[in-house]
DNA sequence: ATCAGATTAAAACAGTTGTTTGAGAGGTGT
DNA sequence: ACACCTCTCAAACAACTGTTTTAATCTGAT
């Protein structure tokens, strides 16, 4: 159960606190917050029982660095600048789109916990949301309302670009969330790359032919 | 923290038993299986720490219970009527997205933790989800697949049919899975009724939209 | 070499967990 | 009256929980 480590250099602080974040990262996706134990996680460290309430003041502390470092993650992979480079709202849709469904793919596999821990917070949020909402979901949901709101041609706050804007999330964020359901009404389905390929192109389609028909009303 | 009780019986089976499911599933939607503990669940039951084991083997025994009843209550508002009664797939479609979000909106109130549950499974799988997949999920997920196929003209087994099918279900569980978050983007946003009629009335619209246009091309 | 500070280690803490035990209370048949 | 079965209860069980304590160890500057 406990896996081999690339052997611990002695007394290197952050060397430590790193490893515990990255296997409480693990643990915690794995079970949630209050399942998930202290020992399990600093054995998967190769750590002292200690050094959690060493480094980080309690288990709550660890689980504050994790979500940290989870937003860290989300900002790097800022959907701004890839909206920004686009030359038409629709391409920066697909982009996006095809972005946001890539990271939640791998989420799944090997040492991505971020979206596990956020199916788990949507479960039952923890006071630490609020933070991770206002510095890296928040920003990334303004970006798709404003190209959404291009295409449509209808102000940013406009009910319609809101609903929609929902809408587009929801296709993506389910393919990670609903994997579990997915796998067993549709047994034969592998997510290979030209697999995700098809589903970014299909979401895009989908909603681009949706958008296109609300902006022909719009202006109607 | 512990609610008074519409005063047990002494010596009734069924009642006691009915009870725990009904705290069980409660406490269960709030902390998932790991984290809830069976003396929140007697507690709330009004009834003593044995009667767990005692009614169900153990507590993984009751979570099966709650699951069973989980089901019964999915399968009552079976999606096939619903649909057998519309004249048009199209109204059909809006009929289904209407039921379904309508339940998944109640589910975070009073009583209904079956939605609630359903998240915590997505987060962390246990047995019983196949079990529920293949008697609850699997059958309202072939209904809507079968309305889909209609409207865009093509056999339920194709995959732009697979795929629009999860695009509806993915924009209706959406409201009730990421809730935490969307009160959160969207601070003044209340769940009436008539709001929910319009988010019904917005996935139909922008469901159909992309469905028709899908169809133009299929039979061009 | 020596001291101060930072990091780790093993052991123990009190509290909580699921589960079991054994006794007792209520009803029903004879 | 008695025995029998079903159900409930309080108490206790060992195992596990997060956290604390105390001592040991290493690093780096003096």
């Amino acid at each position: 159960m406990s896996t081999a480590l690339p052997l611990p250099p002695p007394h290197d602080h952050d060397a430590t606190r790193a490893r515990l974040v990255e296997a409480a990262g693990e643990v915690f996706a794995e079970h949630g917050f209050q399942a998930a134990t202290v020992r399990e996680i600093c054995a998967r460290a190769g750590a002292n029982i200690a050094a959690v309430n060493y480094h980080f003041r309690d288990k709550m502390g660890l689980y504050d660095a994790v979500l940290l470092e989870s937003i860290c993650v989300a900002k790097m992979a800022d959907l701004r600048q890839l909206a920004e480079q686009s030359q038409t709202p629709e391409i920066a849709l697909h982009q996006i789109v095809n972005g946001m469904l890539r990271r939640m793919a791998h989420a799944a596999e090997r040492g991505n916990w971020h979206v596990r821990i956020m199916a788990h917070e949507m479960a039952h949020p923890t006071s630490g949301l609020d933070r991770v909402v206002e510095l890296a979901i928040g920003p990334n949901y303004s970006v798709l309302r404003g190209v959404i709101a291009q295409i449509v041609g209808l102000p940013p706050h406009h009910d319609v670009v809101r609903l929609s804007t929902h809408s587009v999330i929801a296709q993506v964020v389910h393919w990670a969330h609903a994997r579990p359901v997915i796998s067993r009404v549709w047994p034969d389905l592998e997510m290979t790359d030209a697999r995700l390929d098809q589903i970014a192109r299909h979401i895009t389609d989908f909603s681009l032919a949706a958008l296109r028909t609300f902006a022909q009303e719009s202006t109607k």
